[in-house]
DNA sequence: CACGCGTGGCT
DNA sequence: TAGCCAAGCGT
């Protein structure tokens, strides 16, 4: 082992973020020593856009109730949706049920560990693909979201901010971080994750608590302010998306079927109610009953 | 590649 | 207080 000065452009200490998540990474609950790959690709998929906060409760729930992709299978959409809860965007309660049902019946009931199949099944991109090989089966691939992204802008690019996604950059600029060792680039990967959440954070980043604080190139450079395209702020009041939650929240918050009366009380626009709920029986959230209300998928 | 897709907490 | 932000995906 030779130490490497922390002068000039040297690259981030693997060994500086693997001791530091080491010591300090939070207890979360998939983290737990026998998580199951499908344990890793249920908190993914519901830590998609959603914070942890509040997924853990609903992920020991889930968990409890469906410990394989074969239990969440034999459950009907309307259960899956209504354990979904609150989470946000249920058309990844929908993916994730169809994922299921794929791992169940052509992969033994257990979750891939490779990238290019992962990346077969509904809702799993790029991300979640890499996360569930990584996390679940400590495989070394570049794991990238947007706190990575944040992460190496900073420390690597020296830039406030990460500008605007670039995939194949940005798995490349990660893939050139992780040390060779499987288990160590694992761990790393988690590591860039966390630090982004908890220290290198979007508004007040904690540098004073940094690990890697000697060979931050944005600390060396003053702390700039991010600098790149402005960011595109997306709009809730008012959108469809607004309107379709106010809509399922009915089906969700009824034991059974609606009429299109209770659904309309949601809404004062009927152009935009109309076109909302037509919306959300296309993706499959809604059905529509023999005798003319609505319902949960599989709930009639 | 830009956009639509939920929800709630924080500053 | 009204943005801003949060472990993305599919089209």
């Amino acid at each position: 082992m030779t130490a490497v000065p922390k002068t000039g452009a040297s690259p981030l200490d693997p060994d500086d973020l693997i001791d530091w998540f080491t010591a300090n990474a939070r207890p979360l609950p998939w983290r737990a020593p026998g998580t199951t790959g499908w344990g890793v690709l249920v908190s993914e998929t519901m830590l998609q856009q959603t914070p942890v906060k509040r997924v853990q409760p609903v992920w020991e729930e889930w968990m409890r109730r469906w410990p394989k992709p074969s239990d969440l299978a034999a459950a009907t959409q309307g259960e899956v949706l209504r354990a979904w809860g609150k989470l946000g965007y249920p058309r990844r309660a929908v993916r994730l049920h169809e994922t299921a049902t794929v791992i169940a019946t052509e992969h033994g009931d257990v979750v891939p560990s490779d990238v290019e199949t992962l990346l077969s099944l509904p809702g799993v991109g790029e991300y979640t693909a890499r996360a569930v090989a990584v996390f679940a089966y400590g495989k070394r691939a570049p794991v990238v979201d947007t706190n990575v992204r944040r992460v190496v802008a900073r420390a690597v690019h020296g830039a406030g901010d990460a500008g605007p996604p670039s995939t194949k950059r940005d798995l490349a600029d990660v893939a050139a971080l992780l040390p060779e060792e499987d288990a160590r680039a694992a761990t790393m990967s988690a590591a860039l994750m966390e630090l982004g959440q908890v220290i290198c954070t979007a508004r007040s980043p904690l540098c004073q608590q940094c690990p890697v604080l000697a060979d931050c190139a944005w600390n060396r450079a003053g702390r700039p302010a991010y600098a790149g395209p402005p960011k595109k702020v997306q709009k809730f009041a008012g959108t469809d998306r607004q309107v379709r939650g106010k809509l399922l929240d009915v089906l969700r918050n009824s034991p059974g079927p609606v009429t299109r009366e209770q659904l309309d009380a949601v809404w004062s626009d009927a152009g935009q109610r109309d076109r909302c709920l037509d919306s959300l029986l296309v993706d499959g959230l809604v059905e529509q009953t023999d005798d003319g209300r609505f319902a949960l998928p599989g709930e009639h």
